[in-house]
DNA sequence: TTAGGTATTATTGTATACACGGATGCAGGG
DNA sequence: CCCTGCATCCGTGTATACAATAATACCTAA
């Protein structure tokens, strides 16, 4: 998994500025260009530029004459993103059943497990580290890097976007709970079961992102 | 429509390399260096670095220690990808009729007119060139830029792997009138319609393809 | 002959210099 | 006062130089 080349400056830069982006430090709609990148982070044109075109190619920013101009994501863009989580994540989780080793499920046992533990901490960094983690082990594990490809990218907007949801003590449960009956249905090899928990999983997060901070 | 700038090196070696890795004239495993295509492009190795990247967030090529390995679609990555089409490619169709204005049931109609037309003639490349039109001005006005997004690159590399179906004037035919259902449906704005006639054109192509040049 | 170590080479990662083009501001004329 | 044209500046596009790293080949010694 891990690549055998050390993280370099193109991938920090990437990486750095889509957080960013996505949890809100760049508006929608400002103006960032290659130079004023370069100074705040300390490195050249060229690696800010690769991140650019990384970040280009997913649509959140936008060239202009003036510089570069930041889009992020709307909420209509969730909404979307979700949509298409809610019709397509049904062929992971059933691709994940199909192809799961005893390793595979081991690690979205574990995953699981440490969610419910840091739950009893309060630990929403770990939980939210683990809830993405959750997903993405399900991607990895699905057999179809396409799909894999589709969703991962997904997923971690969506998770970015509605990073304040999980905040809430007792919407943090109910996720891990709701991980839980999908990891049961999954060990069990019940795909059509884990299919409908999956989905209730993902509308429910909808909800959650939708109703703000209420209980 | 038109992007304020001119079309730069960077994307000019980004389509070419990407319209060749998927045509198959760079084969899966191959290496390929930056300097290589620098000689054989004539262009220094910043557009060339630049293209790289961009295939290498499409997942098209990866990265090793001696060079860039060409990954390209696999037969299975098609099937992949024509299962998720098959899922989402209706969010689209159903956006299209919601969000229809005159202008865009008139772009589609032409579209389709074109096809006829260039289907007498026998002429292939408009063919597939439109094909690959009537199925992008769906997705650009379903009024969802993720969905968009999403589905238009899986459709050009559909599009490109399986870009000898269409020689077959019948397989074009069949198709052709497979996109004139779809525009009556739409017109008629019968979304239910237009979704299954859209179901049954893209399982038809996966038949095509997956059948190569029998009748 | 073979194994090991070193030197070389090949390739990428990063920084920077230069060129080009559009936006902006200012000045002059209507 | 506004409009137009020119000069300047700002930002990006491209090329190239330099650095670091990893693979490879060769040479030497056992």
């Amino acid at each position: 998994m891990m690549d055998y080349k050390t993280v370099s400056l193109s991938d920090q830069v990437f990486e750095h500025l889509e957080t960013d982006i996505l949890s809100g430090k760049y508006q929608r709609g400002e103006i960032i260009t290659e130079l004023q990148l370069c100074s705040e982070l300390g490195v050249s044109r060229t690696p800010v530029r690769e991140a650019l075109r990384r970040l280009f190619q997913e649509h959140l920013i936008e060239d202009t004459p003036k510089g570069t101009m930041v889009l992020g994501i709307t909420p209509k863009d969730y909404l979307d993103m979700s949509e298409i989580r809610l019709r397509i994540e049904e062929l992971a989780v059933r691709g994940f059943i199909a192809n799961m080793t005893e390793d595979n499920r081991k690690e979205l046992n574990e995953a699981v497990d440490f969610q419910e533990f840091y739950l009893t901490r309060g630990d929403v960094d770990h939980l939210r580290a683990l809830d993405g983690q959750f997903h993405e082990i399900i991607y990895a594990g699905c057999g179809s890097r396409v799909l894999q490809d589709t969703l991962a990218p997904l997923h971690k907007k969506i998770q970015q976007y509605r990073h304040n949801a999980l905040q809430a003590p007792l919407r943090a449960r109910n996720s891990v709970q709701e991980h839980r009956a999908i990891l049961e249905a999954i060990t069990a090899r019940n795909a059509d079961l884990a299919v409908e928990k999956m989905r209730q999983h993902i509308e429910n997060a909808i909800d959650r992102a939708l109703n703000g901070q209420e209980k």
